[in-house]
RNA sequence: GGGCGAAUAGCUCAGUUGGUUAGAGCGCCUGCCUUACACGCAGGAUGUCGGGGGUUCGAGUCCCUCUUCGCCCACCA
């Protein structure tokens, strides 16, 4: 045995283990920012920032997803030579962290507030730090080859210098302000919430119409009634008017008279807005500017009170400016509850005129799913439009692009409509808002540094008690992980970052605000390339969850299968922007055929090191060209095409220039397209028929077979080299047994595969193959046995070149016969000129017919497709004029019709060499 | 209410600017443990490309329309 055979079994844990534990120790997972061009080096920087997984989260399928994807293109940059940076990180995710620290406290029957704040902010500080980041680790099971000397974690002192330093710039530019508005209030958590994170769900609901009593004139008028339709009757005690459209011929004589507002019995005015719609309803609406952004706006116009009236928990009570307004069999009802109790009583006055259904979407919390409650505070909000400008700029000039392309539409919509960003929130876990007020004169102050007394008349300062939003720092990640506000060697270096790999779902709360603080911030774009890719779900199309039990535990595929299998499995189905669909129930029908394909790569792998010997193998460069079956050009050709399918499918890196042109912007990230490119190169034409094709050769010493040694062993180091992205585990553990590979060297470092032209025709194996796919059917058509060794009579003669069909054959036999498993012999007893080589079994005599009726149909298709060329062609002609004669090749730089007839003939051309070639005259 | 996506073999999905005979994996059928691999090899069957209409010499691909699912956005109470 020699040393250089491997174990029959491919041991994906032991192999996996000490690999990324090798490669760790030779650090080449870690850039230098030394090397990138922007320093000086020689490398281009490829950055790629992993978007921070919620520090308290455990990796599930979607991070298996999002990271995989991420490694795979990191790994492949790396391999190309550029200074490769995954940078990698945790969010402190506020609200998130903050409900699983509270729902700890619920269990021991407290509250966040029986701890105080300093306590609680400590429990959860010391949670963190005994259990965050177990995402990170969980990641290298995966293989992830980011940079882990630079992990980043959103609380630390260095970003929160650069969250300090971000929120007092965008203050002083009057970016950042406080405001009394309506905003999402989350009766739950009891803070606010942006726009963004009060998801819209469906709900069938009630639409109430109540009546609302006019205020009679004089003591002879009739009673009247204005009616007004509500999904929130509850609100109706802090109604402050009724508006109707100013060009209601119906209400134009109310206007300006007053409704007493049932149950709490207050005179309230009838205002005339443009706000309300005619058609909807009575067109009349009742007007809660506390409790509802629209209101609000109405009620700024018309100078009206803004009483609120449900407490933060959301329970109705006189919170502020409500005096006389909640009666006091109400006050405390929980708002639900008092929904039903306000209907009973209007309906129990006769002011319930009726209840609709009433199909409408509501606002839920995003992290607790509780319905959210409009609701009046003060707040700090970003002004948007500003920074939405150039990030609408870089998408429209391409200096970002975003695939797949639908999601840039949507970018822009969004962007288009933008309104201002609440970043306040009522929480502890956080960034504490660096704004410090005085008491004494009443000064505001954003500060970078913490303050302790006013700056203008010295007095006592009180830190503001929100916290900022969550995105609000991660919103910074491009360049806060890289030392911002600092300029350090590795901001200089790695920003701007070139692609961000994530899910549509935080394309507005994460994407685009990166893109905006990037340009008001940096000055410049923090990305070029946005893949935005699918979610997986199980086979029901239902989205992957622990809470629903519908997950795959990747440690348990990695541990079953192994990462590889794994990492496989999800790039081969990553069609650009679709979901990827896996079968919780059946781990081995999703993950099986990663698996197989990495066993399969192992045993070409054993074949060819035990074949090949210990010998020294020859550099293709110095075999003679005469050395070279064809075979050999036929395999060193399919190499060529596969690494121009792999770089077509996952390149272009960067742009060019300035920003992406036309024909850049769509291109590249077809992963699926990769991985099938690289499979097919090394499963069915490197070992179906190459490898089978030089076994005869092998055992055989000499000349050829040194070639054939060299051939192999060039092959599948390529194909290795075009693998290790997908499946760096087991093409690194045979890559570093080939001949003539170093000690020490790494794949995973080695240079990505160039195309080396072939040593003269790579196409004349093809011949080969067809003869031995005619015996194959034979065989299989007359239940030949493979064991059973057979006749091949071949009659070269007949064929169309005889004599060159003789030659080739004639230096293929070996391989013919090895791969049909028959004896050659030649003959010239062939029965029809279509017949060129025939099968004797047991004496009996099968002819076996070329494809020449298949060719001759071919021939006649393309003949007839021609014959249409022509005639469109006429048409064109006859519609251009002469004179677009002149519009021959290069289609691209000729537009509309012109382009078409082009494009034409430049077909007819290709069509008529290949029936010229194929069929004779 | 607006916008977007999907519908292709039994299943999961590819199919880049319209152009040879629509592909892959899994599953299925037949035969093989051929000394790298049965997690494999060879051969095979299966498609009205959701329905209808249109443009074109030519449509899975472009246009219109319908049906069924899914997603995003939204200040009609």
């Amino acid at each position: 045995m020699s040393t250089n055979e491997l174990p029959s079994l491919y041991d994906h844990a032991s192999t996996e283990r000490d690999l990324y534990a090798r490669w760790q120790e030779a650090g080449v997972f870690t850039a230098h920012p030394d090397r990138s061009k922007r320093n000086g080096g020689d490398r281009d920087p490829f950055v790629i920032l992993m978007p921070p997984p919620n520090v308290t989260a455990v990796l599930h399928m979607g991070h298996g997803l999002n990271n995989t994807v991420q490694d795979v293109i990191t790994r492949w940059r790396r391999m190309c030579g550029d200074e490769a940076l995954w940078l990698p990180g945790t969010d402190h995710a506020g609200i998130a962290t903050q409900n699983v620290i509270e729902k700890q406290l619920a269990k021991e029957g407290k509250t966040r507030f029986d701890l105080g704040r300093e306590a609680f902010v400590a429990r959860t500080t010391q949670y963190v730090e005994e259990t965050g980041g177990t995402i990170l680790s969980q990641l290298k099971a995966i293989g992830a080859s980011a940079d882990w000397t630079r992990t980043a974690y959103t609380l630390t002192p260095p970003l929160s210098r650069a969250v300090r330093e971000a929120f007092v710039r965008l203050f002083e530019k009057g970016l950042i302000y406080r405001g009394h508005r309506v905003i999402h209030w989350c009766p739950r958590c009891l803070t606010s919430l942006s726009d963004e994170e009060a998801e819209h769900h469906d709900s069938n609901g009630k639409l109430y119409h109540i009546r609302y009593p006019i205020t009679a004139a004089n003591s002879t008028e009739e009673p009247r009634f204005i009616v007004v339709a509500t999904t929130r009757p509850e609100t109706l005690l802090g109604d402050v008017a009724i508006a109707v459209h100013p060009a209601d011929p119906r209400y134009a004589d109310l206007v300006g008279r007053t409704v007493r507002l049932p149950i709490s019995d207050i005179e309230i005015p009838i205002v005339a807005d443009e706000y309300t719609d005619p058609a909807f309803g009575s067109g009349a609406v009742k007007i809660t500017p506390a409790h509802d952004a629209n209101d609000f706006d109405v009620a700024q116009r018309h100078a009206l009170p803004m009483p609120v009236i449900l407490t933060p928990n959301g329970f109705l009570a006189e919170v502020a400016d409500a005096a006389g307004r909640v009666p006091s069999d109400f006050a405390g009802l929980e708002r639900f509850e008092a929904r039903k109790a306000i209907v009973k009583r209007l309906e129990a006055e006769g002011h319930l005129v009726k209840v609709e259904p009433h199909a409408h979407s509501i606002r839920r919390c995003y992290r607790c799913d509780t319905v959210v409650e409009p609701r009046l505070s003060e707040q700090w909000f970003v002004r948007m439009k500003p920074l939405a400008e150039p990030a609408l700029l870089a998408v429209r000039e391409r200096k970002i692009r975003i695939l797949p392309e639908r999601w840039e539409a949507v970018y822009i919509n969004w962007l288009e409509g933008i309104r201002d960003w609440n970043i306040s929130r009522q929480l502890w876990w956080g960034h504490r808002i660096p704004v410090w007020y005085c008491d004494a004169c009443g000064s505001v102050t954003a500060s970078r540094d913490d303050m302790t007394h006013c700056p203008s008349c010295s007095g006592a300062v009180r830190q503001d008690e929100d916290v900022l939003d969550t995105w609000f720092s991660s919103g910074l990640w491009p360049f806060s992980t890289l030392g911002w506000p600092a300029s350090t060697p590795d901001l200089k270096a790695f920003y701007p970052t070139d692609l961000l790999i994530t899910a549509p779902e935080i394309l507005f709360f994460w994407v685009a605000r990166m893109i905006m603080t990037g340009y008001v911030l940096m000055g410049e774009a923090p990305f070029s390339s946005v893949y935005l890719h699918g979610t997986v779900r199980d086979t029901n199309h239902v989205k992957m969850s622990k809470s629903l039990g519908n997950g795959i535990d990747p440690l348990d595929v990695v541990s079953l299968y192994g990462a590889d299998a794994l990492r496989y499995t999800v790039i081969a189905g990553m069609g650009m922007g679709a979901d990827t669909i896996l079968d919780p129930k059946d781990l081995d029908r999703s993950f099986g055929p990663g698996r197989n394909f990495v066993t399969k790569l192992w045993n070409i792998g054993r074949f060819l090191l035990s074949n090949v010997g210990e010998e020294e193998v020859l550099s293709l460069d110095h075999l003679p060209e005469g050395d070279f079956t064809r075979a050999d050009r036929w395999i060193l050709g399919r190499l060529n095409v596969a690494i121009e399918a792999c770089n077509a499918a996952l390149g272009p890196a960067r742009h060019a220039g300035s920003a992406w042109t036309e024909d850049e912007q769509y291109a590249g990230l077809r992963l699926n397209e990769y991985t099938e490119a690289a499979r097919n190169f090394v499963w069915n034409e490197l070992a179906d028929w190459y490898l089978e094709s030089v076994k005869t050769r092998l055992s055989e010493p000499g000349d050829d077979r040194s070639a054939a040694r060299a051939v192999l062993v060039y092959a599948f180091d390529r194909a290795l080299r075009l693998l290790s992205p997908i499946v760096p585990f087991v093409t690194e553990a045979l890559w570093q047994k080939l001949p003539g590979v170093a000690d020490g060297a790494f794949l995973v470092t080695a240079p990505w595969p160039t195309q080396r032209p072939t040593p003269g025709n790579s196409t004349d194996f093809e011949l080969v193959q067809h003869l031995v796919a005619a015996v194959r059917q034979q065989r299989s058509d007359h239940q030949i046995p493979p064991g059973k060794r057979i006749e091949l009579l071949i009659d070269p003669a007949q064929g169309r070149d005889g004599a060159a069909s003789r030659a080739i054959l004639g230096e293929e036999v070996k391989t013919i016969e090895h791969l049909t498993r028959s004896t050659v012999q030649f003959v010239s007893t062939a029965p029809s000129a279509s017949a060129v080589h025939g099968l004797s079994i047991d004496g009996s005599e099968f002819w076996v017919l070329t494809d020449a009726a298949d060719v001759a149909k071919q021939c006649a298709r393309m003949r007839q497709e021609l014959a249409d060329l022509e005639k469109q062609l006429t048409g064109l002609r006859g519609r251009l004029g002469n004179e677009q004669f002149v519009s021959r090749a290069k289609p691209e730089v000729v537009e509309g019709e012109r382009r078409k007839e082009a494009e034409l003939i430049v077909r007819q051309e290709q069509l008529s060499a290949k029936v010229a070639s194929l069929c004779g005259a």
